[in-house]
DNA sequence: ATGTCTCAAACATTGAGA
């Protein structure tokens, strides 16, 4: 089984290069992040005439997650638990039915800046939620995976320039404490449970000729449960897809489990 | 400090978010 994560930055803005990645990727499952709009004007047929089964949490003009499957899903839940007042679409979580069902979680982690300020205290709290989430989904003991755009540097050499990100959101000291607290419960970083070492990344800036000089970061990851880890195969980031006509600032990264 | 892109407002350009 195949499954894929891949911050699109718009739905609109990425018709035609997201079927074309999709048709070359042959994944099983996609999750997908920043769709940036309402589930009625999302264009549902274009995944549908694919064979994939389409799930939409989006919101107007910004954030929006959604997954695509070619396995029937069961019980789809949109929005993180642990506060009722939250009212911004980041996060979906939806079972595959494959040979044997696999929870999958697709979230868009805020971003946090500027910090510190009201931005990053939402940011702080939404990883507590998400450990909380993560907790009680570790309880079942079954094989889940938490994948996306989680807006974390977990460490220097997961950025080409990383004294550039010493005052940002997604490197602070409180950031990489909480996301390592994810992976302290027991959760696995697929890329690093398969690949170490610097220079590998998701998001190259459009700003200043972040591509063309591989100024980027690794921010987009999937985290995985014990019985899921027990079955990865293999992860790989899509970084070609970077240098495409009209790209994302991000790519795709996907996992493949032996299910 | 910022050379870009996307979206929504409203129909050109600006502000917000990243």
């Amino acid at each position: 089984m195949k499954i894929a994560s891949f911050n699109i930055n718009g739905i609109k803005a990425r018709i035609n290069a997201l079927p074309e990645w999709l048709d070359e990727a042959d994944a099983d499952v996609v999750l997908l992040q920043e769709i940036k709009s309402v589930d009625e004007a999302f264009p549902r047929e274009l995944f549908e005439d694919r064979g994939f089964a389409v799930e939409t949490h989006g919101q107007k003009g910004f954030n929006g997650v959604a997954i695509l499957s070619r396995l029937p899903l069961e019980d789809v839940t949109r929005g993180l638990p642990g506060d009722d007042a939250d009212e911004q679409a980041r996060w979906i979580e939806a079972t595959v039915m494959g040979d044997r069902a696999v929870r999958v979680c697709g979230l868009y982690l805020p971003n946090g800046n500027p910090a510190p300020g009201p931005k990053y205290d939402y940011k702080l709290a939404w990883m507590e939620r998400l450990h909380v989430r993560a907790q009680e989904l570790l309880m079942l003991e079954e094989p889940f995976l938490m994948a996306g755009d989680y807006n974390v540097i977990p460490q220097d050499e997961d950025a080409r320039k990383p004294e550039a990100w010493r005052e940002d959101a997604l490197a602070l000291p409180a950031t990489r404490a909480a996301f390592r607290r994810l992976l302290n419960l027991g959760l696995t970083d697929a890329f690093r449970a398969r690949t170490q070492g610097a220079g590998h990344y998701t998001f190259w800036d459009y700003q200043a000729g972040a591509w063309n000089r591989d100024n980027g970061i690794r921010i987009d990851h999937f985290l995985l449960s014990p019985q899921c880890a027990d079955l990865l195969s293999d992860c790989q980031i899509d970084k070609a897809v970077r240098g495409r006509e009209k790209p994302s600032d991000h790519v795709p990264i996907w996992v493949t489990l032996d299910v």
